[in-house]
DNA sequence: CAATATTATGCAATAAATTGCATAATATTG
DNA sequence: CAATATTATGCAATTTATTGCATAATATTG
């Protein structure tokens, strides 16, 4: 599991929200991982119990109250500590791919429909990813330096993105025979 | 949950043991499902349960008897059922782009092995997808036709594989600087 | 001939993720 | 001004996935 490791490193870069995590979550960072809010709250209330964070409520005019949590000095050695252990490959478990695979059993039109809805939400997404970028690209060279780990990660975005839309492209084509 | 609809799938082209389907699992089809032998089992159960397999024993010679396990007609509908309602697109949850985004707190050098370690893997798993293209692509042309489906889902592998070395390699670079 | 790998199956416990439910204030859009 | 979206939080139940344990026969390699 590492939605707890995923969290620790956010909140090593700056202190956060439950909500600031959920954002960050569906914005930069989703394409490396993904979390629902519940999720979210539950791991931070563990990370409290088990003392790898603090936080301080936080009361915001004319908005609910909020818990505004940080990395605790255990919370970074235990982050360290996960740094420095090998993780596995990631198991891809695909659905669509399981359509396609079976697409000669079911209507081959409605699962090309499919195809597209996808391809519409993949160049979407690679759009955002690519306007992130754009930024990163207009930073001084300091702070490209400084944030040059995760602007790795958003190359990976970008590059994983173009090559699901080039074979997607190819599918297509297939599915136009 | 779609292990259910991989599995029948699966079955629709061809029955299988439990074991039979873990080996589809752990190969050729591996780069779009993964799956334990006891998730396979208990889900081979459920289907059961749920009338939508039927199996047979068979007693094999110097060998463990095995169940061979086919798709009923009652799962060939929930199979067709499935086959035309929309997916979301994949979640990805990748601990590998959560080490990287904080390598700056780690040790770069460590986590640039851990990446090495990655590559070789990627590298064994694009030949192996490779090798397998060859087989297909060796077929007479109508068998290739009747495979044109499953064919995509390789063609996925293959393209996700040489997408994933090539930020690899991108990644690398900026570690040896 | 001993160790290891492969074939073959499964239960039980735990961990993790999803889904449903629940609240509540402000902001925005039509 | 009503409807919807956004900000903000969380519990409970269920579903899924992983890990540990367990067995047992044959095949292969050193």
């Amino acid at each position: 599991m590492s939605l707890k490791h995923a969290i620790l490193v956010m909140l090593e870069q700056e202190p956060s929200s439950g909500y600031d995590l959920l954002r960050h979550f569906r914005g930069s960072l989703g394409y490396f991982w993904n979390a629902k809010h519940q999720q979210i709250y539950r791991q931070l209330k563990q990370l409290c119990d088990e003392q790898l964070v603090t936080f301080e409520n936080t009361s915001q005019s004319h908005k609910p109250d909020k818990k505004v949590y940080n990395i605790s000095s255990k919370g970074r050695e235990e982050l360290l500590q996960w740094l420095s252990e090998p993780v596995s490959p990631n198991k891809i478990n695909d659905a669509l791919l399981v359509k396609i695979y079976g697409a000669e059993l079911g209507d081959s039109r409605n699962i090309e429909s499919e195809l597209e809805r996808h391809i519409e939400i993949h160049e979407k997404r690679l759009n955002e990813l690519k306007t992130i970028e754009q930024q990163y690209e207009s930073l001084p060279e300091d702070k490209q330096v400084a944030n040059r780990y995760p602007y790795l990660t958003l190359r990976r975005g970008i590059i994983g993105e173009e090559a699901w839309l080039q074979w997607a492209d190819e599918a297509i084509q297939l599915f136009k025979k």
